[in-house]
DNA sequence: TAGAGCCTGGACAACGTTGTCAGGTGCGCG
DNA sequence: CGCGCACCTGACAACGTTGTCCAGGCTCTA
């Protein structure tokens, strides 16, 4: 007997009105299926009048060439991930924004996740990309440990942290100068006659808050100011928490007279505390956001360029998909102090 | 003379240091390649020490299944494509997330791309997105024809579109009540005694402008209050042309005495234009904003939730794929009046 | 007009995976 | 002790495409 062709196994777990192939096309202008195929990649050595049959047996059937066919044969998928926290985030939107039309200008699709701050969630997901096999990898790390990745970088997947640096591994890293900008912020409110300046930020453990932190503590050490622990509140990352630590260094005996805010979440709570309260008290943010300049007073801030660390970023991810292996290099962009008068109040009281 | 294996052909166009495949992962721990598939997948009918000769290979190998080749194989992806307008867009972030958190809780994958409100781009977009053989499409509609989708719905592409219908196909949409969210607004003003009032809005071709317009003629009717046409300046995009619309309106002889801003970037640049006059003048924004309430006044504003719109369109993107064919369908999901101060100013002057 | 060379088109294998089926082993039961 | 059954395992084809090679027809030249 002879081996028969499974009809169940033509079309395995798929509900589609079969899609039209190339062997339907070729069948379809009686030509040969590689002829097709050279048809649809722009292929030379076709007659005109063989092209405009193929033309238009693709026309009439609706065929689309099949990526996925393509990718497994070729090797390049021509798509590239991108795993951030959160794309709702409006510091991540122009990043990605970014990323996708570098990628765009190379050819590439972007595929994305969000990590949720994840660790585990980061890794399924770099994962999942990795199995889809995206060309590269840009990630903005919510873990500190990357290793992971070691297997699929060295089987070539281009990869470039951005935002922050990676965990236990050595790799591209496109990051904001956080420790100079916060420390050139509270610079600022030193200059404008301020000592007593609160920090908010974020746990430590996160490479941007450490970073800032670091820049509020050198920028006090240059004033010759000694840092009391109470000005300092870290960790603190919900709206409740951050107002909570704003109110209280506002009402200390001897109260901060100014704060620097670690990251735009902070800063906008902390206006928020501000335009309760009665006292006027300076206030320098980093992360810049819309409409800081409408509120009164505008808000001084430590801006980063989100677009160009994405930009940036992508362009290092694409230089390595074409030029082979390059040495890791970490690039950090500077950031921006942008004065609208909130940073500018003098001490009170 | 025997046929040959062409070297040059076992890895075309790839750079890759070469991945190990199931192949190698079989021959390392000297089982079959279907075995090891077996316990890639988790399926059921393998020991528990052959499982951990393969776990080990795979470890060994850094081996991850290559799911090009898996969806070229099962027709599924476990993908799926959103075309928005632009990533960097506060209102599209929460609404690219929502739509990624459903398609995660459906185990796929979200591939993005902005269409940069060109019909041209968005129509390749989608249609690369088709060639990657996503399962499912949800739409931003950038231009108004879509035609060119039909061979791919029919081919069993599940599309959604969102926020403005498809153009000349019967297709799922979802959007939000723009005729009645801006009729409210709109009423709202006349509520607290205004008669004169601007309205400020995109291009009535774009079909959210179109209906806002149609709302607030509405709403003027309604009361009965005649409009006149310098009350209305439509197709005003660039911040320097809203700017200007909005000077004019508030310096005719008989000024309005409110204004209808038709979008979120209308709005926020109309919220400039009043900081700098020193007439008071009310304002009611279509879209919330953030920071809206920090402003002085609050920005009264029609909201709709970003969110719920992708939310809602990808969960019927999965209904589709889940149960087949059901008929087209529009949702409207119901808009939200927030009342900050600015909407309830009454008529000056 | 014959031969050389070019151009077009097609046959075929291979990419890495999964569904189907058949073979083989070991165990329990009669 | 033998038969049948359940359970594992592996061989094989197929998914739709592209790279390589070859065949045949044509043109051009000597």
């Amino acid at each position: 007997m002879p081996k028969t062709t499974h009809r169940a196994d033509r079309h395995p777990g798929s509900r589609y009105g079969n899609r039209p192939t190339m062997k339907d096309v070729a069948a379809r202008a009686g030509v040969g299926l590689k002829t097709v195929s050279r048809v649809v990649n722009g292929e030379p050595g076709v007659t005109p009048d063989t092209e405009r049959r193929v033309q238009e047996a693709i026309d009439a059937l609706g065929f689309r060439r099949n990526d996925s066919a393509r990718v497994l044969r070729k090797g390049r998928t021509a798509s590239i991930g991108l795993v951030l926290e959160d794309l709702a985030d409006p510091f991540y939107g122009p990043l990605s924004r970014a990323v996708e039309e570098v990628a765009r200008s190379h050819g590439a699709l972007l595929i994305n996740g969000s990590s949720a701050e994840d660790p585990e969630r980061e890794r399924e997901l770099a994962l999942a990309l990795c199995a889809r096999r995206v060309d590269g990898l840009v990630v903005i790390p919510a873990g500190d440990d990357h290793r992971y990745l070691e297997p699929e970088i060295r089987a070539g997947v281009a990869t470039v942290f951005v935002d922050r640096p990676a965990g236990r591994i050595d790799a591209d890293v496109v990051l904001s100068d956080n420790f100079g900008g916060a420390r050139d912020g509270v610079a600022h409110l030193i200059a404008h006659g301020h000592r007593r300046i609160g920090f908010i930020g974020d746990m430590p453990r996160i490479h941007t808050a450490a970073e800032r932190l670091r820049g509020y503590r050198a920028a006090m050490e240059d004033a010759g100011i000694p840092v009391e622990d109470r000005w300092m509140s870290l960790g603190v990352t919900s709206p409740e928490r951050v107002r909570r630590a704003a109110q209280e260094m506002l009402s200390e005996p001897e109260p901060v007279t100014a704060v620097f805010a670690g990251n735009n979440r902070v800063t906008v709570t902390v206006v928020r505390v501000l335009a309760e309260g009665s006292r006027q008290v300076a206030l320098v943010g980093f992360d810049d956001f819309e409409l800081a300049d409408l509120l009164r007073p505008g808000v001084t801030v430590v801006a980063q360029d989100s677009a160009a660390l994405g930009r940036t970023a992508a362009e290092r991810l694409f230089r390595q998909l074409d030029g082979g292996l390059i040495a890791p290099e970490r690039i950090e962009l500077p950031t921006r102090l942008i004065t609208r008068g909130s940073g500018e109040l003098p001490p009170a009281g």
